[in-house]
DNA sequence: CTTGGTGCAAATGATTTGCAAGCCT
DNA sequence: AGGCTTGCAAATCATTTGCACCAAG
């Protein structure tokens, strides 16, 4: 999953292709997001993106993410009492669970629960923009 | 739906059976919330419930939402970009919708999309302590 | 060039909290 | 009486923004 170019130009080109102005923080945020298989807040991105590129600050993460995910690159997680978490826009798409216990952040495979939000939005008349669902959960 | 008697014995009970303290602040609070129809905001609530109670603060009202909510008294509808939302813990459980053009609330009823999210849930190995969904969408 | 992006620090907005006083049980 | 609640104002936390400078196209 770890690309060996460092800020490689397929980030830079998806960036391009999605009409973005590449720059060099955009894309040092963009690598430390593809290649990270956890949810990063933007604090987290902050200090992870920093290690590879010290001109990067808190607010461009900010900033950056609010783009991308404007453009639908990428997909914000509204948490209940934490900072927001985020990641790639996700091909196969899926839902997120909280564990309770210790704040993990675990995916849910399938499509069966968006497409009944769809299904049943749609018979109030209504086409979801975006579902922002996070269910809290216990290990049995 | 809306009861003769402001900050009736009802209320006051329903704090008592949840073992809660019932102060006057918290009584006028709860009344409030329960002749609504509409899901409040903290400032939403503060103002409404200092038309029947000018004792009250906000900060009691944050203190109050918590309590109540950990209570399993009212639910808490996380939003994406505004504040927090309240209704008193419904019967008849249901979803929600935000119409992302006028901001408007709407309950999409019926039990599927909760269910559905247990039997997943439940696959991965756990229980579902509470799921905050809320939909945005715009009308078709 | 020209428009949009960036860092920094200050500003904002929502929610929380310390403290002294007051009320519920 | 004794501990939980409250109001007030100050504090915190996450996120946003104004501004002067810099860079992508």
């Amino acid at each position: 999953m770890v690309s060996a170019l460092k800020n490689g130009p397929d980030y830079r080109q998806m960036l391009r292709e999605a009409g973005l102005r590449v720059t060099p923080q955009r894309a040092s945020i963009v690598t430390i997001l593809s290649e990270t298989d956890d949810h990063p807040s933007v604090e987290d991105l902050y200090e992870k993106t920093r290690t590879l590129d010290d001109t990067v600050s808190v607010a461009t993460v900010y900033r950056t993410m609010s783009v991308l995910e404007n453009a639908g690159l990428v997909r914000k997680l509204v948490m209940d009492d934490a900072p927001a978490r985020y990641e790639m826009m996700p091909q196969t798409d899926h839902d997120h669970l909280v564990d309770v216990e210790s704040g993990d952040l675990v995916e849910i495979p399938g499509t069966e629960i968006s497409e009944l939000m769809g299904r049943v939005a749609s018979e109030l008349g209504y086409r979801i923009v975006s579902h922002h669902t996070v269910i809290r959960a216990r290990k049995v």
